[in-house]
DNA sequence: TCATAACTTCATTTTTTATGATGTTATGTC
DNA sequence: GACATAACATCATAAAAAATGAAGTTATGA
């Protein structure tokens, strides 16, 4: 690595002009930077590569003609890459890669990823469905760009903005006596059978919101996707407590279920964006504002129980 | 060109070990360096490209891995160009461009050029053929590595080693009453029909010849090539006189031709090995040795008339 | 002959890069 | 829980590289 590509172009510069004066007015330095250039890849390569003509100028020989050839190419590399990194900072294009742990996504992500898809040609969203840890381990380790998660056991490095607060809420089916309800509190459901979410983050959540019901808990089924705790709530197995809300008001099953709020001092789920902070790229960055502007919206309200 | 290679390497290297420290000793620099280089890079694209945690590493964001890839590439363009520049130089492989002034010259560049590329795969040679003066404005503007041309109005500039000196001949048509001779002398072609060769250097050359004949010359052809002067004399259009003898003992019009030496003042014409000096390709320099050797030859002698 | 336009050389200044010393943060061992 | 260790961070200083500017040299052309 001993010559830099500074030297190489200004060989080149002066090289294709056959001057190495014409080369340092257009390169912004004096002659003698360019010819101390020149002498530097010479004795880099140990070949002569311009015949020098005192008062006329420089032209290449013809080994320096085939270096040029080569040289010319690096230097377009290198200035290709400075554009790309200028466009993955600045351009709304490229992949962006989203880890997410969120089990209602489906109900708000395509909404804040649509727009952005839509309206910008060369942009491309990943998304991984993971759990909360591994969200953040993949954050910390570069698999992902931005991280939605549970704002709970966050690691050092990762910054977040909150998206939105969900409190609990109780999932009943729709003929369920407390279903007409306006609000329920925890030792409402005292005695229920209980389906639970079984998920790194929420069985200790919910573990701490039913010990408010102030008796052993009836757990007759947990189940690691929301869907299926939702379609079990619907098909009469029992109730429920979870977060968030997804937009359709029945099932997979074709069941409805209602949600009513519980009123009860566990604090709500934060649910956010993750970033490692420093300078971000532009497209996450509109990212991040899409999101921010959709959870600041009235529909996103949709999505909780209050 | 704000950034060296030589930063964007010591980033890579650090990015791909996942250790400043790792990167800082196979580089054979101190740490503090290799941490210099990655905040310049990360100041150059303005963007996070690596978490760092204080006691156990560093991890290159998702941006960072995007411009990793790009930068290998980058890195691995330059050290291609290193090694081909070091090839160019010492490599017996590639194309050498040759300009060549010496009407006989099919009689020899074979002998020098069929080892050449018979031993040394990847050799190519370009051979064009051109008059003394283009021969020198070839090689002073690129066009050729290396010339065969006659030591006469050298240009500033351009070095040479002598080939061969050849002195001027006689070339009698077979039945002539000269050919018998051993040795002739310009007085003795006076009268004589002659077929002069007709080229920049060698009009001028024949004429001070011609002089010393000691009478007005009978020139009855002249023509810009060499065999068509041979065929001519063959044909008993007239006597020639010139330099250099093809190893064919009749001409192209399958008559027979003879040569005898001539006595005289006048300097022989010097064919001689054009080059620019400074270091040379391996390729040319095997090249000059090659040309070299074989007028260092007894083979070579053939192609004069002492 | 002289003015001009190029390149060369070289001492000096400026900028960049590398070093080395010191501090901080986590890991793992006794 | 104290301590040794292995990383990165910071920063003043030293070393190296690059750029400048001032002569000097060599052709060209008026």
């Amino acid at each position: 690595m001993r010559i830099s590509i500074k030297s190489l172009h200004y060989f080149l510069s002066a090289a294709e002009r056959g001057s190495i004066s014409k080369a340092a007015a257009a390169l912004n330095v004096v002659p003698s930077a360019v010819a101390n250039a020149i002498e530097q890849v010479e004795a880099e390569f140990e070949l002569k590569l311009v015949q020098r003509y005192p008062a006329k100028g420089i032209q290449p020989t013809a080994a320096g003609k085939a270096l040029m050839r080569k040289i010319r190419h690096l230097v377009e590399e290198y200035d290709t890459l400075m554009l790309e990194g200028a466009e993955l900072r600045t351009a709304l294009s490229g992949n962006l890669a989203i880890g997410y742990y969120a089990p209602v996504a489906p109900a708000f992500l395509p909404a804040i990823a649509g727009p952005l898809v839509r309206d910008h040609p060369g942009v491309s969203l990943s998304f991984a469905e993971v759990d909360n840890e591994r969200a953040q381990i993949g954050l910390l380790n570069g698999d992902y760009d931005l991280i939605l998660f549970v704002a709970e056991n966050v690691r050092a490095g990762i910054s977040y903005e909150t998206l939105i607060e969900a409190p609990p809420y109780a999932l009943l089916p729709q003929d369920h006596p407390l279903a007409s309800r306006a609000c329920v509190e925890m030792p409402d459901l005292q005695g229920e059978a209980l389906v639970l979410l079984d998920l790194p983050v929420t069985n200790e959540y919910y573990r701490g919101l039913i010990d408010e019901t102030g008796a052993a808990a009836n757990i007759v089924a947990t189940a690691s996707t929301h869907e299926m705790v939702r379609s079990m709530v619907g098909a009469g197995v029992g109730c429920s407590v979870l977060n968030m809300l997804p937009l359709a008001p029945v099932t997979y099953a074709g069941d409805a279920v209602t949600a009513v709020p519980i009123r009860s001092s566990v604090k709500p789920l934060k649910l956010v964006l993750g970033h490692l902070g420093g300078k971000p790229r532009r497209l996450l960055q509109a990212f991040t504002d899409a999101a921010l502007a959709y959870f600041d919206s009235p529909d996103a309200q949709a999505l909780i129980v209050r």
